[in-house]
This record gives structure tokens, sequence and C-alpha cells, in this order.
RNA sequence: GGACGCAUAGCUCAGCCCGGUUAGAGCGCUUGCCUCACAUGCAAGAGGUCCCUGGUUCGAGUCCAGGUGCGUCCACCA
């Protein structure tokens, strides 16, 4: 017997570090597009570079490395890229944010001094997040980590924009875009989060030049009145038939204004007039459009009044609005007011309310790419599971509009827009000219704008590997086998990848979408840091360790919408690890130091017992494997726990004690059977649970018979599920009564008030058939059965 | 206004695509055990109208239709 010299429990911190450590220095997850194998290919989500790590990165990164180690291990050639997103607005905010501890604000550093020190930002704490990951025991290629600001990755970017803009599919335009005056900047539609206000409705009176009286109209927002160009009435509406075509006086201005009619008019909403602000408001402005109206702004970029406000000039919006409603009431044109309850779109970044404005943007025309991309889902090119996903993505692309793409923002790509100063001449090239090819101007600026960070980031699957350039990665890994991100973000990122893939490089940049659940907090509400419910996985994993923490998302995940985090499941897994960690101990005091070889006798003459693990096991590693070809890691987890725990701990182990002190042949067959079944559900497991599933085999690795075995079982090869089951029907039912059987005397212990347990399975010794003698008798096994009561029964009188 | 998801044990969830033993797991609960791998454990239990109604079928938790409740996304009702 070897000498035991584990630890009663696993230590799961010392295991990670020395393993990770272990298994980069010897370059294990290094992709190298020249070695042979299938490729299989991933690029991360790149999380914001100066993020923290949650549960949904969490969860999302022990999924793809459940996948990638499985495919490394299965022998195929396996890249799976890390790197970052600078994440534009998101980070500006976060140095403003900074900035205003010392009572600075952007614009006092200046432009370059403030883009250096969102860079300085970034350097302190661009690799935390990155390291968070790798504590998880992501298996990335770190020698291949990006940046979505990187040199290679700004040349793709700038290269997309001047196509696009040479393909006439990037323009320029004055439109009704969302603004958020904190930012001041312009957003796009999916920037803006639509929130349930409690407003009021003020039934306003516009009286008719003519001095007929008054249209009365009913708005949320009175003191857009300013930029009023006319009143609109549905032409249906019997009530204001007569008025259409006349002339109002805008209220607090005197100008005159036009009633018109137009078809978008609900006649029921309010008083069925519409006051029409084409400057401020999104209908409005089609409206304006449709009947030729004049466009006022009237705020500026921090959403007060500009000149255009008159006498309400330098107000913001809610103090102007306060005026205007007390002025109107003076003026005795404010009929009413009501409680009214609408929705209010607010910036998806600083929940500032988003200011509708007239503005010139850059924007991208969406509608060839965007049904180029219905189309590869339609036809297959590109699954998502679950499938029902496809519906959304569906659906948002077939009524997208045109993606607002310019950022007044300093953090991110700079726009290759280039204007003569002498002359007004745009130039739009990847190089700044040196001269104006219209008038030779020499002096030429830049367009300040930035571009929207998803911009980059839709371009992250090609770009990472070298796009435009002609690289051995982007021919051997592109396109990528899988997607796995989360479905919030399926329009920012996943749709903008397939249609910028398609338009560059004809073809879909991944084959597979996995879209993950949500992950919410034990009363299902979403996890956000102004609830204060946030779980950190780091604080999981100090408290779990990485394996617990990784195959509880991985239960969890099953594909439904959200995954409810429950902390009892983290110590289940715990518990998990540390029952295989037990196991691995029982093995040690129970092989005597030599590798085991292979099987003593036939596999087909060893005794049942051995011979129904075995097949318990090929027909886990099938189920395994089959449930991660399918994505269902739910499914492949339980399986695991319920071989490696019922099964194998539960039933094998007890039946071998016995063999096992019966030294011969018999403990050499039982041996053999531990070691090679424990090895292959390692091999299994490792996905999962890579650090206590390598911590172990490094343990059993001397006894394992294999030729050219790895040294680490993160590069050991994936166990072949074998064809047959080797258990015969009669066999299985056998087997079945042993474990009936065990149960019944364990029963009546319990009932008699004996103590039960595991010792009492090696009653059931005489139940298990040796080989050749099968008992397939049901009721000689009940025969047998009722002595062994009989026998407890007069043991307990 | 559209669309989608979910509803199964006290709690958190599998099972449904592809209908067929006695509907499962973890946690919690009850009872008994520190039994020589493991008390992060072992053993024995209790606990279910599979949301409702109808349909298809020899047979429905599973398929179909309608409904109810909860949740989410999209959308220019001022």
């Amino acid at each position: 017997m070897a000498t035991l010299n584990l630890p009663k429990t696993f230590d799961s911190k010392a295991a990670e570090e020395r393993w990770f450590q272990t298994w980069i220095e010897l370059g294990y997850f290094t992709a190298d597009p020249a070695r042979p194998g299938k490729a299989f290919s991933i690029v991360i989500p790149p999380p914001n570079v100066t993020g923290q790590l949650h549960l949904g990165h969490a969860l999302n990164v022990s999924l793809q490395d459940i996948i990638v180690r499985t495919r490394r291990m299965q022998g195929y050639n396996t890249l799976w890229l890390p790197g970052t997103d600078h994440a534009g607005i998101a980070t500006q905010n976060a140095v403003e944010k900074d900035l205003a501890k010392e009572g600075k604000n952007r614009h006092q550093l200046g432009r370059d001094v403030f883009v250096e020190r969102v860079w300085q930002w970034r350097e302190t704490y661009g690799d935390r997040i990155l390291n968070q990951l790798r504590r998880i025991g992501a298996s990335c290629d770190w020698s291949r980590e990006r940046f979505t600001l990187d040199p290679g990755l700004s040349r793709a970017v700038t290269k997309v924009f001047v196509d696009l803009y040479n393909k006439g599919l990037i323009y320029r335009a004055k439109r009704m875009i969302n603004w958020c005056p904190r930012c001041e900047t312009a957003l796009s539609d999916l920037e803006v989060d639509h929130k349930d206000a409690q407003g009021n409705l003020w039934y306003i009176r516009y009286p008719f030049v003519d001095g007929s009286g008054a249209i009365m109209i009913a708005t949320t927002r009175p003191e857009t009145m300013l930029g009023d160009t006319a009143v609109a009435v549905n032409p249906s509406d019997e009530r204001y038939r007569e008025h259409v075509g006349k002339t109002v006086h805008l209220p607090l201005t005197g100008r005159e204004i036009k009633i018109v009619a137009d078809d978008v008019i609900d006649k029921e909403f309010g008083t069925g007039a519409l006051k029409v602000t084409p400057g401020h408001d999104p209908v409005d402005f089609e409206l304006g459009q449709r009947h030729g109206l004049e466009q006022i702004s009237i705020l500026d970029g921090t959403a007060r009044m500009n000149a255009n406000g008159g006498a309400y000039r330098g107000l913001s919006r809610e103090e102007a609005r306060k005026q205007v409603v007390r002025d109107l009431e003076s003026a005795g044109l404010l009929e009413k007011v009501e409680p009214h309850s609408h929705k209010v779109g607010v910036c998806s970044r600083c929940d500032t309310v988003v200011e509708p404005m007239l503005s010139e943007q850059w924007f991208m025309r969406m509608r060839e790419m965007a049904d180029r991309a219905i189309k590869a889902v339609r036809d297959g090119d590109t699954t998502f599971h679950p499938k029902f996903w496809e519906n959304t993505f569906f659906n948002w692309l077939e009524n997208i509009h045109d993606w607002c793409i310019s950022r007044q923002l300093w953090w991110g790509h700079r726009i290759p827009a280039y204007r003569c100063v002498r002359c007004d001449h745009l130039i739009v090239a990847a190089e700044r000219p040196a001269r104006c090819p219209e008038c030779d101007g020499s002096d030429i600026v830049q367009d300040d704008d930035v571009l929207d960070t998803w911009f980059s980031s839709g371009l992250w699957p090609i770009s990472t590997l070298g796009w435009p350039d002609d690289t051995p990665e982007l021919r051997r890994y592109y396109p990528t086998s899988l997607l796995l991100t989360g479905f919030d973000i399926i329009f920012f990122w996943v749709a903008r990848m397939m249609m910028f893939g398609l338009e560059f490089t004809d073809k879909v940049p991944f084959k597979d979408v996995y879209i993950t659940p949500l992950v919410r907090d034990a009363d299902g509400k979403k996890m956000t840091k102004s609830k204060g419910n946030v779980v950190d996985p780091l604080d999981l994993m100090d408290q779990y360790g990485a394996d617990a923490l990784r195959f509880t998302l991985a239960q969890l995940a099953a594909q439904g919408r959200d995954v409810i985090l429950s902390h009892d499941r983290f110590a289940a897994s715990r518990a998990f690890a540390n029952k295989i960690w037990s196991a691995a101990r029982f093995l040690m005091m129970n092989l005597d130091g030599a590798p085991e070889p292979t099987p003593p006798v036939e596999v087909a003459k060893l005794g049942l017992a051995e011979r129904w693990i075995l097949s318990r096991l090929d027909a886990t590693i099938r189920e395994v494997t089959r449930a991660i070809d399918e994505y269902e890691f739910n499914v492949a987890a339980m399986k695991l726990y319920q071989f490696i725990w019922h099964e194998f701990c539960d039933w094998y182990i007890e039946l071998s004690k016995e063999p096992l002190k019966a030294g011969g042949a018999r403990q050499a067959a039982a041996r053999w059977v531990l070691v090679s079944v424990f090895d292959k559900m390692l091999r299994v497991l490792h996905p999962f649970m890579p650090f206590v599933s390598e911590e172990i085999w490094q343990v059993i690795r001397p006894y394992i018979d294999e030729p050219n075995l790895a040294k680490h079982l993160a590069v050991a090869k994936y166990p072949e599920p074998s064809a047959t089951n080797p258990l015969s029907p009669e066999e299985e039912t056998a087997m079945q009564h042993c474990i009936e059987a065990t149960e019944a005397i364990n029963s009546v212990r319990s009932f008699l008030g004996y103590p039960t347990g595991k010792r009492v399975r090696a009653i059931i010794k005489p139940f298990i058939p040796p080989p050749g003698a099968i008992v397939s008798d049901p009721k000689s096994d009940r025969e047998l059965l009722s002595k062994e009561f009989e026998t407890w029964q007069v043991y307990a009188s």
C-alpha cells in the first residue's frame, strides 16, 4: 500500500496558482496556425478595458473555456484570442468622474491632455480584468492579447470607414439624433434606454391670428413650444377640419405658425392637436419634412436654452419648463394640467434624459448589410443556440435604421475625415492629405469626432486576426467556430460583426452563436451596482475555489433566459471537488506504487462490478461529449456529477474494497479499473474543473499505462467512448438487484435503529455474482435478500 | 403596439425538441451515524393537482389550441 501523503482536503488556491502558471509556461494555450489539426477558434467578447470582473464575465469565460479545453484535448488546432475593448463612452465617463474628484473637467485639460490621462488610466487598470479572467482558468492564447485601439486594429477601422464611405454606405447628414446633454455627444438608438416617468400633460391654447378663438394642444414638454413651427391635426378629424390652413399665434413669442393636417396624428390623444417642434422631436421632424416646416433648435449641447429661446435663454430644460408654464398661466393660455405617465429616453451610460436634437453627424446605411446578415442566418451559415434568439436577431435587423456612428467624445477612433479650411472640401482618407485636392490649400483639419465604440468591436473577429492583411491566422482560424456572449449585446455587437464580416470577407464571422443567460441575484433581480446586490466572482473564488465557480455556472447555464444565483450551489460544487479529492486519496492508499498494467485479464473476464463501472464510464463520456457538442453545459455537468459521486464513489469504490483486500488477480483487476476509470473521468472533468482535476491527475499519473502520456491533463487526450456497452441486459439486471438489495438492507437496519452506511455495502458481496455465474433470476435474489433481512432481525432482537 | 421567454418538491432548477417504468437533482427539512477515501461526509426518509381549460393519442409534465400569472426585448403616441 502506498504511503498516503495527500492532505485531507483539496487546497484550491495552491492548485490554481501552480497549474495555471505551469500551463502558461509550457505554452499549452499558444496557437500555431502551422500546426496540424482541424481548427477551432473563438475570439473572446472583449471586456471593457477598465472593467471589473462580474458574474456575467465569469459565466461567459467559464463556458468558453469548457469548450476550448475540450476541443484542445480532442486534438483540434485551438485558438482562443483574448483582449479588451477601449469602450469609448464608458471609459471616458469613468475618467471624467475621476477628474471630477479633483474638481476638474475634461475641457479644462484639453483634448490631448485628457486623452493622455485616459491612456494612463488604461495603464493602471487595463490588466486587471484580464488577470481576473486568468484566475478563472481561461485558457486563452495570452500571447495574442489585443486591444481595440492597437495600431493594427485601428488600421482596420480606418480602412472600413474609408471603404464604406467610398461605397456610399457611410455618409454625413443633418438628422434628428439622440443627444446626451451630460456626455455632450450623439448616441445611437441602442444607447438610449426608455424609462417610465411620471410627468404632466399640459393643455395650452394657441390663439388664431384672426381672433376667432384658439386651438388647444396637449403636450408633455411645454418648454419646446419655443421651437414650434406648426400645429398638426388629423385630416379626418371633424373637430379641426375647418381650421386646417389657418394661422395661430405661438404664445410667449407671438410668432405665427400654420395648422397642418397629417395622418400620424392620433385623434384620441390629448386634444387631437399636436404642437410641432421639428427641431426637438423625431415625429415632429418627420412631419416637418413632409410639410416643409422650418426647424428651430432652441437648446444647446448642454440642453440650455440658446438664443432662439428668447427671454428664456440660458435656462436649463427644467427651469425653462417651469418658467414657460408660469408665463402661460399668467397669460391665461394654460387650460389645465393632467398627470401623465409616459416613457422618457435616457442615456444608457449616465441616465441623463436624452434630448432629440437636429445635428450633423456621420451615419452608416444599414439596409443592404442587414439583409445579408439575415440571409446568412436563414441559410444556416450561422446558427444561434438557443435557436429562438434568431427571431430577436431578425426582428431588429428587419426594422433597422441607419446607424449614427459619430460621437462627440475624445476617447476612441478619430474619424478619418478631413476638411480644407480654405475651401471647406471634405476628404475621407486613410492618411491625412498634405494638400486639398480641390484648392491645393495646405491647411487641413481632421474631423473632431470619434467613432461609436461598437464600430471597432464590430470588426473584432477579423481585425484581431490581422485583417486587412492576408495573415496565416485569418486563413486558418476565420471564420471562427463559436461566439459565446450575452443576449444584451446581440444588436450592439453580434449583428454588427455579422454585417461587417459579410461585407468585408464575404464570410460569416462565426458558425455558431451561443447566447448565455443573464445572471441575476437570488431574488431574480438584475445585478447592478446601484442595487448593491452584485455578487463578486472574486469573492466566490476565494470562498469556494475557481473550479467550484466554473462548475456551478456550467450547471446553471441551462438554455433559458436567466441564471438565478444560489449560494448553496457553490458550496455543493466545492464539496464535489473535495469528494473527488478524497476519492483520489482512496486510490493512493490502495495502489502499490507501480504503474497499473493494461487490463490484467481481458475486460470481458472482469467481475460484474468492474464491467459495470466501465460501462457507466463509457456512457458518461458519450453523454458529456454529446452535451458539450450541443452546448448543453448543464447536462454535461450533471452527468459528470452523477457518475463521479453516485456511481464511481458511492458504488464502485465500495465494491472495490473487498477485491482490493483479497490480493492476487482480483486485487490487480480492481486496481487497474480504479486507475483507468479515474483517469478517464478526470479527463472528461478537466474542462469543467481544470484545477482539481490536474492536481489529482498528477498524483495518479505514475499509475497510468499509456504510451506518450501527456505531462499535464490540460493537454492529455480526450477519451473516446467505446462503441459497445460491455454489459448484457442480464448483467444490468443483476447489478440493479445488487444495488436494490443493499438499499433494502440499509432500509431495514435504519428502521431497526442499527447503524447504516457504507460498511453495509460490503454485505452485498454475496449478491455480486462472480464472472460466468450471472444471477439473473429475480426470485432467487429475493430469497437471498429475505434471508439477509432475517439475519438482521435476529441480530436486532 | 409588436415579439420572445418562463411557470415541475419549501427554495433554485433539470426533464419537453424526439409522448411510454414508480417525474429527477442540488440545497433545505426529519431520523440515525465521527463506519479504516471523504462530517465539504455516510445512510434512511418526508415532500409534487408537473399553472388552468380543452384537444390529439391506447397513453400527455412532454405535442396542439386557448387562457392566466411573472419576466424581458423592441417600438416616434405628443
